[in-house]
DNA sequence: TTCAAATGTGCAAGAGTTTGAATATATAGA
DNA sequence: TCTATATATTCAAACTCTTGCACATTTGAA
């Protein structure tokens, strides 16, 4: 097979798993600190079996690791440059022409929430499960 | 809808678009110079509808501009940084070493267990003694 | 120690939706 | 007309969410 089919197939592959926008949040929360299922269920506002489906996915594709500490596994980018590298790809996307405005200030948003830079993180952090 | 998920529905449909193999190709063979149905249709090796429908998603969302030139339409990158940055993202796909990452949890897993020293734990409690 | 309950997580099966390939048909220009 | 593209239809396959249940770990009690 030529070499250019077995790339293409593999970016496509890598396409299709970030095809998904709880994929893309997942990711992007990940990129601020390691979180565990049910951290990311708070965070996303969805059940806990959607989160561990997606993070399936996530992970069968190697983009994320599990580190089981106590009776929480937590969940780290495998590589943090790949949060970055989605976000640069906001300049490719173009919305409806009527909700072009809306889009532009979302974009700014999110660049200064999910911004150019992350702080490197020895471990997972505490983050206060409820209440 | 919160702006994050705004963009990251965004993003997820542009990974969508960009989650098939002749997708891509097209893109990366758009990226050297312009090219008609035909032409891709013999660089690609496929027949002409199948061309013409990739196209059409990619027309859709405008990741590409057509050019009619007598009988025949060239297609041109709206953006020629797109096959850049699509190209930049093959430091992300994973070809089968998966037994690496797992190893590499194990050993966390294994480090927060067998570990030197009880660091404070990021579960709901934290246990002072240990077995 | 041994046992059972509570919590966090993963997995399987179902319905409903979406996507892709192939064929056929339609449109536009020479 | 003929040629190059585009679109429509069809069916099969893949995807996603929900529900329910099973497994692993920790805690507390006997």
């Amino acid at each position: 097979m030529p070499y250019r089919a077995v790339v293409s197939a593999e970016m496509a592959k890598l396409f299709g798993v970030l095809s998904h926008p709880l994929r893309i949040r997942i990711i992007e929360e990940l990129k601020r600190e390691d979180l565990s299922v049910g951290n990311l269920k708070d965070i996303l506002g969805i059940t806990h079996s959607a989160v561990s489906q997606q993070l399936a996915v996530l992970r069968s594709h190697h983009l994320v690791v599990e580190m089981r500490q106590g009776r929480n596994v937590f969940y780290h980018l495998r590589n943090p440059k790949l949060a970055s590298w989605i976000m640069d790809g906001v300049s490719f996307i173009s919305p409806d022409a009527s909700e072009i405005e809306k889009m532009m200030s979302a974009i700014q948003s999110v660049k200064t929430v999910w911004g150019p830079e992350a702080k490197p993180q020895p471990g997972p952090k505490k983050r206060t499960p409820k209440a």
